[in-house]
RNA sequence: CGGGGUGUAGCGCAGCCCGGUUAGCGCGCCUGCUUUGGGAGCAGGAGGUCGCGAGUUCGAAUCUCGCCACCCCGACCA
């Protein structure tokens, strides 16, 4: 309802919960006021505080919606670099279709109007207007004639206009992909990993045959995967989903599933085969080389901010953030230390020289001179956000030509010459790029396990969580019963694993293989 | 939608039981001085429709009723 005589705004939402200062008594420092409570103590605290300590996002006045501040998007933009220029290297183009979907569309495909029915934001009035007692209402003169469906997804709006697009095989194949924003109306939300509303890139391809099609899946799942290792620091394993999990209206779904450091999974990218289903919904056919008429074969494939949220759960750490240096937005920071006013020239004036060296260098790198801060608290405060490589010069430093470099993953320091500074901040910038990714991988390695037990399934996954390599008869039935038993769900069944005949634990029915097992986010 | 809880300064809270001047405290913010190699100290200052609306009362943050919002737990999910 609007308020008359003032904005729609009453108190916060998403009001941060009380710490829950009778169970774990937290000593409230003077100088720890923004102290970021300990991952071990409460994580989903822990993910809270450093999203705002490192400023990536902020609460709404919609519930259920984040503000993406300039240190969050700053991570986007350089997440959407990397992966665009791998969508152009394989052909894709971008392109933009319309946040709004008539309604009508939404019931064409009956896999899909079923998966996505239920979290749909529509429009259905075109204007406000003032009422007798001088309160904004919808006006009802202004009802439209067909609902507008806020885009879940765009695949029927695109398949709608590639049925106009395509008529012959010459057409094929279309390659597109569009950034944009979704919306899904979520019952329970968290900032990055479920928000009504999200930045991702949605992209829908149309093929000649079935195999080009699944060729395209696995092609896009494949760059997912890349990006998430090389660039994300984030080991993931590759698979397919079971038909409980498969996207609404798709004939497969590829995904790639990540380890968070709580022992829950988190699904980072998909990638769906979509067969005919939505060209035979929209009537989109072609004639082939041999006169004849073909339904069109599709696929779409997308990652979205979800992914800061993985970064976030993989990487960081009681201090705060830590990034990656690929993606980080700053990826050293510089802090003059300094006490008179001429200290303070001279330093500064060599951490200028430094920084104009390792920015010719190619390194993003940051000079912070603001004044009104003490240095302890500048370190503090560029840890909690997450920057890779702190370097601190002083009067000493000046002198000695020497500068200290602290690494954030490690939290080590060294002194190193600024002769060859800039090879040494990047070689620095590789080797932790590649540390943590071999930190995330030990964790996960360590925390996968192979069980043939139900009752050990159970009290691993109630112990400690993690992967769980189980064998699975097939049946939708025992990943139901499981997921009802234990909240854990096949995250998926990994590619390129043997074929390993044993017996299904929960069923004590035949299985072919081992599939993944998690609780997920 | 069912169960439990909370609304007092930007944030975190006290005050409410037992009504009584100008509603406090910590952090943050502003100004000045001293500081500056790991979250500084002192002094001064700004900041409030006590969620909203009725009622009881000489008097309501406090008591009563109604409403609203949000949080936590459950049913859906990138």
């Amino acid at each position: 309802m609007i308020v008359p005589g003032g904005p729609h705004r009453r108190g916060r939402v998403y009001r941060r919960p009380a710490r829950r200062s009778v169970l774990f008594p937290v000593h409230r420092l003077s100088t720890m006021a923004d102290a970021i409570t300990p991952r071990a103590q409460d994580y989903s605290q822990w993910y809270l505080d450093i999203v705002q300590g490192a400023r990536l996002a902020d609460y709404s006045p919609v519930r259920g919606c984040m503000i993406i501040r300039p240190n969050g998007y700053a991570l986007w933009e350089n997440m959407q670099a990397a992966l665009d220029a791998m969508f152009k290297a394989t052909g894709h183009r971008n392109a933009y279709f319309p946040l709004f979907i008539p309604q009508s569309f939404l019931a064409r495909e009956a896999a899909h109007v079923e998966g996505f029915a239920k979290e749909c934001a529509v429009v259905t009035h075109s204007r406000l207007k003032l009422d007798e007692d001088g309160a904004l209402v919808t006006d009802p003169e202004s009802k439209l004639e067909e609902n507008l469906v806020v885009r879940p997804t765009s695949e029927t709006i695109i398949w709608d206009t590639y049925s106009k697009w395509i008529q012959s095989w010459r057409d094929l194949p279309i390659l597109l992909n569009q950034w944009n924003n979704v919306v899904r109306w979520e019952m329970r939300t968290r900032l990055f990993l479920r928000t009504m509303e999200f930045l991702w890139q949605e992209g829908h391809t149309a093929h000649a045959t079935r195999g080009e099609a699944i060729e395209e899946t696995e092609r896009m799942l494949e760059i997912y995967a890349t990006f998430a290792e090389d660039w994300m620091a984030i080991p993931v394993v590759r698979g397919i989903k079971t038909a409980s999990e498969r996207f609404a209206g798709a004939d497969e779904t590829y995904c790639i599933e990540a380890l968070m450091q709580d022992g829950k999974a988190l699904q980072a990218g998909t990638s769906h085969f979509l067969g005919q289903n939505f060209a035979k919904a929209f009537n989109c056919q072609f004639q082939n080389r041999d006169n004849e008429l073909e339904y069109v074969w599709a696929t779409s494939w997308g990652v979205s901010t979800r992914l800061i949220g993985a970064l976030i759960m993989v990487h960081s750490d009681d201090q705060g953030l830590v990034l990656p240096p690929k993606l980080a937005p700053t990826q050293a920071v510089i802090v003059p230390i300094h006490r008179t006013d001429e200290e303070r020239e001279r330093v500064v004036a060599r951490a200028r020289g430094i920084a104009a060296d390792l920015r010719a260098a190619g390194v993003r790198v940051e000079l912070d001179d603001r004044e009104g801060f003490r240095p302890g608290w500048k370190f503090n405060e560029h840890e909690v956000a997450g920057v890779p490589l702190r370097l601190a010069i002083g009067p000493r430093d000046v002198e000695n030509g020497t500068i200290e470099i602290a690494r954030r993953d490690d939290r080590s320091k060294t002194s190193v010459p600024q002769d060859g500074l800039a090879q040494t901040v990047r070689t620095m910038l590789d080797t932790v790029q590649q540390a943590l990714f071999d930190r995330a991988l030990a964790f996960r390695e360590a925390n996968t396990t192979d069980v043939d037990s139900y009752d050990e399934f159970k009290e691993l996954l109630d112990r400690r969580g993690g992967f769980f390599r189980m064998h699975w008869d097939g049946s939708a039935e025992t990943e139901a019963r499981v997921k009802e038993e234990t909240k854990a769900t096949i995250r998926c069944i990994p590619l390129g694993a043997a074929e390993e005949p044993g017996v299904d634990p929960v069923s004590g029915a035949p299985s072919k293989r081992r599939v993944l097992y998690a609780r997920a986010y």
